[in-house]
DNA sequence: GCCTCTTACTGGACCGGTTAAGGGAGTGCG
DNA sequence: CGCACTCCCTTAACCGGTCCAGTAAGAGGC
């Protein structure tokens, strides 16, 4: 079936159908003052019968205020479809855009440069009013950029990671110290962790956090490993962490997101270790994945969704023109399963 | 950091500098001919002095071509997050809009009523130059919708469901009995299916085909469950099919996607059945996690990338105004991998 | 009855591009 | 030399809205 070319209806019809100018449309459009009723109800009428509504195109260039949020994400499809954060962050984005109508530009690059040429690309081609960021890396140069664009923006990450940009972030060294403390309490002493991107800001924050929590629990051995956050990469460093000789090997895992949890659980499987007599595995990000595996895993969880909302919320502070500054949400708290038990 | 109003550079600005008319300035930048290569040249130059690039919005409302395609998808975000079959579709959409440099407009909705309003307003504001539409149900109100607004689309999914939109499909009912078939080839006489939404359109289509499958080969057994997609919808399937008294049991089940895959895998292991020795499993959409679990899971195994870059191209065909028609994709393959044997 | 103040609405410039029509300079040809 | 024909560029209308200045009509006050 071929597109029909529809003779499409503009405000001038529906102001001729109503017998107003269209000035009056579209102060009746936009629920502003200067009206009555009776003109107000025949306006609605007249574009309802029309099947009318303002186009976002014309009100843009004319009002200069866009209602689109761009989102470019920046890992590799692949590792992308099975990390279930990103779908459950962009719903609670999606929530809030919802309410002031408007919508969500997704792009996936392939690397910095072509994310820093997107958002270039859609800021100065007036497609967006403002952009989420996601996944900093040391020396980000999208500070620079959304400074040098003025273009308004929310940063998703710790402050130190986001070149002064107001961002939205979770207390992650806390988090990773409480779970090292919680492995440590049941008597681990030899601990693991297999960790995301090296590049990703929010990586090295773990690390630092991890090695530090290591250092203050005076543990017997401490690895960790990078990833590329794959199951794949879970799998490999979960096989080289264990195949170690049994007393130099972890007791437990520390994974940072789920994924590689899971890919975890069956690495032990096929190496005939038990979990978790023979060795506990503690998840991040905590999806419903955690819950459908056998043992299920404990992960350290916390709100996505709830996440998503609040950024989009402050990116909207921002756009109107709002203060900016660093907003801390809820960290992520324990939530204990299956998958972790006092070492052997 | 608050965005500071950038006086915003436009095409008035670029022509002055070049010492042109705004009028050469777009024919250079729509590379139409009628300019000399040094005009061409200059104002290249200028405009990248000045960092501009046509505004998109402007460029929609006087060429009255929008360079947006729209995708809003059904189903709640918690299964969403879990299933790579749409991030991995969507990279494939992306890949091809990529090409023709422009973007993906999406939207989570709840329900369908939701889903129709956002096209309807989308296209009405003039926000999206087309759209594509996934999840087909049964009486879908979207193949009336789009021609009645004239909107070009791209419908995902069997012809027998989309209305007469154009379509893009794999053949399921085929994959699905050649999954039957390749299951009573190993010897399994109890074969049962945990399917996905029923209401959905592919779904009747591949219950349909099981039914059919099983008639033909006469299994002495053949079960089929509905759910939500969820995992936890599969392991709750899986637990009441496995739960039967033994010689009444299935001793292979196929799933419609993989997270059900894996949450029945988990569901033997507490059960204490292994796979494959005493229940086959196997699986759809072969994303990366069927390799992550302990066996890994055979699957019916597809190119979604593919299929995403497939559905953008047929999109952009109708939007140029090109034929529509029925666009059938390669069938999804059998993989073979640890969760399948002859049954005990 | 005249002046002021509101209220309700109109007219038109404007946003930043595209595009068709038009115009001036240079070249080829009879 | 004059005419037609290109080539290169300008002019101005137009896309579909917003918004502000202006106006007409009615209400209220003295």
């Amino acid at each position: 079936m071929t597109a029909t070319p529809t003779p499409r209806v503009t405000i001038k019809d529906v102001a001729a159908r109503a017998g107003v100018s269209k000035g009056a449309v579209s102060l009746a459009f936009n629920h502003k003052p200067g009206l009555s009723d009776a003109t107000r109800d025949r306006i609605f009428r007249a574009a309802h019968e029309l099947g009318w509504a303002p186009s976002l195109t014309a009100r843009t260039l004319a009002g200069s205020r866009v209602d689109v949020v761009g989102l470019a994400v920046c890992r590799p499809a692949r590792v992308l479809g099975l990390e279930p954060w990103y779908m459950e962050f962009v719903s609670g984005v999606q929530s809030v855009l919802a309410e002031h109508s408007s919508s969500l530009l997704l792009r996936l690059v392939r690397n910095m440069d072509e994310e820093v040429g997107v958002q270039e690309a859609w800021w100065r081609a007036r497609q967006i009013g403002g952009s989420i960021l996601v996944d900093f890396r040391a020396d980000d140069p999208r500070a620079a950029m959304t400074q040098r664009l003025g273009m308004p923006a929310v940063a998703v990450g710790h402050p130190s990671l986001t070149g002064g940009l107001t961002s939205v972030w979770t207390d992650d060294a806390t988090a990773v110290t409480e779970a090292v403390r919680y492995l440590a309490a049941l008597g681990h002493r030899r601990i693991a962790r297999v960790g995301g991107a090296a590049d990703l800001g929010h990586t090295a924050i773990r690390t630092a956090a991890f090695d530090q929590a290591a250092g203050t629990l005076a543990l017997a051995g401490a690895w960790q490993v990078g990833t590329d956050f794959s199951g794949d990469a879970g799998a490999r460093a979960t096989r080289s962490l264990l195949t170690a000789a049994r007393a130099d090997r972890p007791t437990a895992i520390l994974y940072d997101n789920d994924i590689m949890a899971v890919a975890g659980l069956s690495v032990a499987a096929e190496m005939g270790l038990r979990v978790p007599e023979d060795v506990s595995l503690l998840a991040w990000d905590d999806s419903q994945l955690c819950r459908l595996t056998h043992p299920t895993l404990s992960a350290m969880s916390h709100d996505v969704h709830g996440f998503g909302a609040d950024v989009a919320r402050t990116l909207f502070s921002v756009i109107a023109g709002g203060e900016g500054g660093s907003h801390p949400v809820p960290t992520p708290v324990l939530m204990p399963r299956g998958s972790t038990a006092p070492p052997r």
